[in-house]
DNA sequence: CTCTTATTGACCATAGTGGTCTAAGGTGTT
DNA sequence: AACACCTTAGACCACTATGGTCAATAAGAG
């Protein structure tokens, strides 16, 4: 007696990894209603029966796949943080680095989780609400703990300040999304972008702080 | 002989807004693909045939919509703009303004070209394309033309403060909409809200100013 | 040889698509 | 009243796609 998603987590890593790859982009790029499971077992390369051989239904390959991208975000993004960089922009900076590669490493979960968090909460099972409050918490802790205050000019209020860089620099990060849209990202130089925003940052630190 | 979309033009004022609405409303919501006629005619209160009695058919039913909110967009939007502030930060408070009544005035315009701007400009016929990018331009100069740079600080980019102050800003207004999802707009009282964003204006301005 | 597990894809009822066309109603002019 | 023309509705079309099932096998284990 197996239960029903263990036969798919007994599976070879290849095709575990082929199923859920074309399984997350397929919701990534069409939202649930309109993800289609005949594209994802046609992505994946198994037949239609495997699909609901391994999850029960739809539902419940969204839902792996939504337990499943917030443990390695959990594992590949918040435990790489430092949370000793007292400076706030020197914390995002850090935060984009490893943002990046865990884009590199997992493009397909990045993807996947960008539009989770736009939905998620509503309709969630018990504990995937949970589990996806306790990672809010973790990142807001990450970003925002032990800061030091003192490094921003006087008068202004720093939690105010904080939101302003974060917006600031998602907005970039938006933007150069935007304007390597269709380059194949293995294939990219970054190195010219990363002095950029290094540029962004640091007209952020003479603007914000002392 | 009567042109095609001449006889919609003719319609009476409300049957004619019901349509442009229905219609602004399934393209921003759905995007172009996904937009469904059958929907458009049943929230429009009008039989299926006339639709494409006064459309030709989709395509052309977008285009319409497209090239009519962007003359919307230079009457109610740019017309308004007072050019003559030479401080970056207070016209974007007034852009923010005009930009707020206009979305009070014409939401499904507002919505509609939040998502035409995303993907416009590839297979746009010449004429539209061309609408649009005079619209840009415009938009650039009302935003840019005439700004006093001498108001920031010494030794910073202006240009990449000009950017960040507008991310910055736009990262608030996203977040705005987002917190106040799911309200009757006409219902809210917006006194707090402009108040806190001035607050947000204000660390702006102590930060990127002398 | 048997029992269990793994695998496929044809198949199902259902729902939706953009667009057409017929038949009718309305309006105005002779 | 008769004709022409404009306006209207929605049944209908061929087509595509949906999530999910199931019977038929193949593979592997003992």
């Amino acid at each position: 007696m197996v239960s029903i998603t263990e036969t798919f987590e007994n599976l070879d890593y290849e095709k575990r990894k082929r199923i859920l790859n074309a399984a997350l982009k397929e919701f990534a790029d069409n939202g649930y209603d309109r993800a289609s499971t005949n594209q994802i077992v046609k992505n994946a390369g198994i037949g239609k029966g495997m699909l609901f051989y391994y999850f029960k239904n739809k539902r419940e390959l969204y839902y792996y796949l939504a337990n499943y991208s917030m443990d390695i975000t959990i594992k590949d993004y918040f435990a790489k943080f430092n949370e000793n960089e007292p400076d706030f922009i020197e914390r995002l900076k850090q935060s984009s680095k490893i943002k990046m590669h865990f884009f590199a490493e997992h493009p397909n979960v990045f993807q996947f989780l960008g539009t989770f968090f736009l939905i998620a909460d509503d309709q969630l099972p018990e504990d995937l609400k949970e589990k996806y409050h306790k990672l809010t918490e973790i990142g807001y802790k990450k970003l925002y703990q032990d800061i030091d205050y003192s490094l921003f000019r006087e008068g202004i209020d720093v939690e105010k300040a904080f939101q302003l860089i974060q917006w600031a620099i998602e907005g970039y990060q938006q933007d150069l999304k935007k304007r390597l849209q269709g380059k194949v990202f293995s294939t990219i130089d970054l190195k010219p972008y990363w002095d950029e925003f290094y540029e962004y940052l640091d007209v952020l630190k003479k603007s914000f702080y002392k």
